[in-house]
DNA sequence: GTTTTGTGTGCAAACGTTTTCATTTAAGGT
DNA sequence: ACCTTAAATGAAAACGTTTGCACACAAAAC
């Protein structure tokens, strides 16, 4: 390994000159900055960034648990927050704890133990309690990501009620008044049913209670929403993630029907498929997100022990051609 | 910020003995070793890596530069790679070069400097060729994934044209004469239409070089493909990547025609929506790609000197219910 | 009781940087 | 030419670990 010993020695200057080079470079004469850069290029040293940051006592790095690989928001927000213009020589680290509680606990050691400047993160749905003594003592900025678990922890959620409200509200505005809520019924509460009521009430409308179905997380929703779309009753349905998207879609086409034409849709969230089959979304603004977690860490490096923030973020609506007005 | 300092003051012992409570256990006597560790869990304290890491001149970290990060394949390689049981606590860095050949350049000094244990990455279309030269000079390991650009850095790649060669093989089997593959044309050849025109060649049938279109990258071809579905000529298709199925797919909307029984159709690869809506797909072997990417390293780590390697990986075919008998 | 062996610990150097402080060299002011 | 000031460089300590070496002390062997 080239280090900067190997450069100073051949170019017959001290550890500290190559180090200023790198570091300082206009405490360097002209005549000698150029040799040093010279001998470098030669040996193409590369300054060992893990040696920097131990001295500097900083790590330039954050660390990130991804909870579910299947999703691709993660990958986006990170691509954002690396994208930020004061994250330029930040790095990430990126881990999968894949739902599972003791992997997530390791991994957040793990990311301690690298004296990450920060960690993300999605707490598991049992997510062990040590990992918040943990990060708080060892003073780490964390950030809950889109799921809130720790109340000491600073968190960043999407306000998926209000999500649900531009939906619903924007097909009330087309006419409909039969819509259906595709939802979960999780641990932690979606409040998408909430903002589907808002709408309805600010519109002055009733709403069936039994248009907002919730579906167990494992549960198979295909013969439920096809017989749903074969009722004909309904005008118009908000399904929820990938799964339920991609199985409304199926039965559409196996019974024939049009997107649009025989029955509208407001995809909760953007997938890949709403962009390329034109499907009116709810997405996430994912440098917002990026932005929003970054401001949330840096108060925390700056105040550590400042009150836990907990930001919420709205999503919105993207208007494509899957809503037909009646 | 605890370090084995505080905890070896706390303790009474010296911070050696600290150090081998974590790295060498059974060199201290039970009871010193569980003070120690009663003291560590009081001051929750974590070992430094980094300083770790500085010490033993080993960085358990690779460095993964994403070239595209709308493609889930790479979190799935990633993702397996990191489960690989050797790799328990390796560390992955993931960058971002979008396309973008000096953010790319920039990415692998970064990596470099960072002192990775080994580099994986997609060459964009114009890399640096300085990249090869520094990865070469700094000894540093290195995988090009899914591209070859570098003669004498190690390749993975995945046989395109065989799986061309499968999904037509396929299509063949069951019956289709007149098969549309619909491919992208490319700096660097994808081979599919070798994979296709062998396929036909050992069923002994003629092809239509015309069945073979390659679309430039950024061209839409939606007109193309609804033409081509509207001329009710082929009852086959292979589309490649995810627009241009989810465009084949729209297509097929449009025109009221039904998959499978009105055109069959293999995706190429196998994308979210393949899953959901019950299409064969030609899929990539993800934890078989992981696993020979670590051997190529692991191989290049014992033998810094060996020949490049190369690698051909075979992807496979998912059988839906997209295809129909005729 | 003395020597031998072994086990358990501490000291100090090292990993590759950065930076304070001291020193040298150059430049500017008479 | 001399003194003052500024600019450029080097020596050495430090960051938090690990580990070879030395040493202390107990247990075992004589």
């Amino acid at each position: 390994m080239i280090t900067s010993k190997d450069v100073a020695l051949k170019a017959g200057v001290s550890v500290s000159t190559v180090s200023r080079v790198f570091s300082n470079p206009n405490l360097i004469s002209k005549k000698v900055r150029e040799r040093v850069l010279q001998v470098a290029e030669e040996l193409h040293y590369v300054p060992d960034t893990t040696a920097r940051n131990l001295k500097l006592n900083k790590r330039n790095t954050i660390g990130v648990i991804i909870s579910d690989s299947e999703n691709p928001f993660y990958v986006k927000v990170i691509r954002e927050f690396t994208f930020l213009p004061n994250n330029k020589d930040i790095k990430t680290f990126i881990m999968f704890s894949e739902e599972d509680s003791e992997k997530e606990y390791a991994d957040v050691i793990s990311l301690i133990s690298s004296k990450v400047q920060a960690i993300m993160f999605t707490p598991t749905g049992d997510a062990d309690q040590r990992i918040e003594t943990l990060l708080l003592s060892n003073q780490v900025p964390a950030l809950q990501l889109y799921r809130k678990k720790f109340d000491k922890v600073d968190s960043l959620l999407m306000d998926d009620g209000y999500g649900a409200y531009l939906a619903t509200k924007n097909l009330l505005e087309n006419g409909h008044k039969d819509i259906v809520l595709l939802d979960y019924k999780l641990a932690i509460p979606t409040h998408r049913d909430d903002g589907y009521i808002r709408a309805y009430q600010e519109a002055g409308l009733e709403y069936d209670p039994n248009n907002i179905i919730k579906f167990t997380f494992d549960s198979d929703f295909y013969d439920t929403i096809y017989q749903l779309l074969k009722d004909k009753k309904h005008t118009a349905f908000i399904p929820t993630g990938d799964k339920m998207i991609h199985t409304l879609y199926r039965c559409v086409a196996d019974l024939n029907l049009k997107i649009k034409e025989d029955i509208s849709v407001i995809a909760y969230d953007d997938i890949t498929m709403a962009k390329y089959l034109n499907l009116s979304a709810i997405s996430h603004p994912f440098e917002e997100i990026a932005a929003a977690a970054n401001k949330v860490i840096q108060n925390r490096i700056e105040h550590p022990d400042m009150e836990p923030q907990n930001v919420l973020l709205k999503p919105f609506l993207i208007k494509r051609d899957s809503v037909k007005k009646i």
